[in-house]
DNA sequence: ACGAACGATGAAGAGTTGCTGAAGATCCTG
DNA sequence: CAGGATCTTCAGCAACTCTTCATCGTTCGT
């Protein structure tokens, strides 16, 4: 493998990056491998001079350590956050803080852990810019106006995921959860070829243990239930050796 | 509320998840920390494995191990990359490999070294989740946006190998299990001429023993079905003093 | 052109697979 | 706790598939 070349960008530099560490050396080290990546890097000691900087550079990447003095790393990230979309790379001192703090909802978006290799944090970042941009604000409760499901129809059955009710030719079928379970992972990817081994990963999860066969039961009861035989196979089809399918051949 | 509600025990879940490990326990492990986070999770323990369940349950996240025996995860998420685009989350054994993966622009989403604590694990297979790349994956149903995985075409010659379908011009042909594992393994390398002991590996594992020229007889009916004979050798063709091999050439 | 090696083919027994009914185990509801 | 619904296991049966084997035709080297 030859060299990797992150944009050779000379000039006004193609992304601007913040750098925040009360550490000096260490802040000056990453904003050196970020300049040599091409970025317009700008260095900040604590979070006050963090947003504030962030407000006049608008940067596209921060990389925020998070035992600052004072205004710590969480809170600066809410607060950037709030005039913000900027990528945000969080750098923890210990690995057992990742979890809480993605527990805590402080919305970065990687989190690098001390000590790392600059071209790690380099890389993350890299990896971060060639994602796109997200889109306004990511509010976790914009259900609202969700759309509604549509159902998945094959020929005169249609199953509503959502209802959890199946129907034939317009009627109404009762299925118990499993055999439910069973249909909707098939409908799910229409005319792909489950293992019974996959299918049981899908429907019971995998930790089973048992007779793999146990499908073939409940196949049998959705299949008489939608009015199915095994000669007349509409909906749940055979494969043999290998389980079922759903959808017409 | 109080309780995180993991979803009623299983069933097709809101998200899927494939875990790639060759060690056993840690694939279960991490597996069901993602099934308490409501992720539907398929396991898989080699490469090959990896890539034919990734294909029939289209995971929105994968969780690859680096170090798989056979095909390695560099090779599993190239191929991935390929025909899917879900969010991937590399293991690795040791920091410094990071970089170099991401320098291969392997194009894996995030990585994590071990050792990790699961937690950590699946908050930042959390993270990546609640990323807006894949629009509408949060609804159980309407799989439709899925990636058609492309089939196997050779001239009036077409193979799903999703659905395990085999047609003719336009005709469906109905090939056994392993007429339908020879056809593929063949098809799969085009103009590779494959010896019978090579092709035997390939469909009936390594620990086969018996005669060769099972292989002949499997090809013979292969060839019938598709309507080829010994004179006219469309797509099977015979290489003597080899095995056979697909394609014109 | 001749014999040896190789591939193609047909047939048949052994083995596998899927379907089905029934019965026991388990869960849930009232 | 009883009664019913549901899940799971099991065994028999029928159909299908795999594999082996013997034979025949073709190709290749000499």
């Amino acid at each position: 493998m030859g060299s990797v070349t992150p944009m050779t960008a000379a000039g006004p530099a193609a992304h601007r990056a913040l750098v925040v560490d009360d550490e000096e050396p260490l802040a000056r080290l990453v904003a050196g491998y970020l300049q040599r990546d091409g970025f317009e890097v700008h260095v900040a000691f604590n979070g006050l001079e963090a947003l504030e900087k962030a407000r006049t550079v608008d940067p596209d990447v921060v990389v925020l350590d998070l035992g600052l003095p004072g205004m710590d790393g969480v809170e600066v990230c809410r607060e950037l956050r709030t005039f913000s979309d900027c990528y945000v790379v969080m750098l923890t001192a210990r690995a057992e803080e990742v979890d809480t703090l993605i527990g805590l909802a402080v919305g970065a978006d990687d989190y690098v852990t001390k000590p790392f290799s600059p071209r790690e944090l380099t890389a993350r970042v890299g990896v971060l810019m060639r994602r796109p941009r997200r889109p306004a604000a990511s509010t976790p409760a914009s259900d609202a106006g969700a759309p509604p499901v549509p159902p998945l129809v094959f020929g005169s059955l249609s199953i509503d995921t959502v209802a959890r009710e199946v129907s034939v030719d317009g009627t109404l079928v009762a299925l118990t959860r499993t055999e439910f379970d069973v249909l909707t992972a098939l409908a799910n990817r229409p005319h792909v070829a489950f293992s019974r081994h996959t299918l049981i990963e899908a429907v019971w999860g995998d930790h089973w243990v048992g007779d793999e066969h146990l499908v073939d039961v409940h196949v049998l009861h959705v299949r008489r239930k939608l009015g199915d035989t095994a000669e007349e196979q509409r909906f749940v089809r055979t494969v043999r050796g290998v389980g079922y399918r759903m959808g017409q051949g």
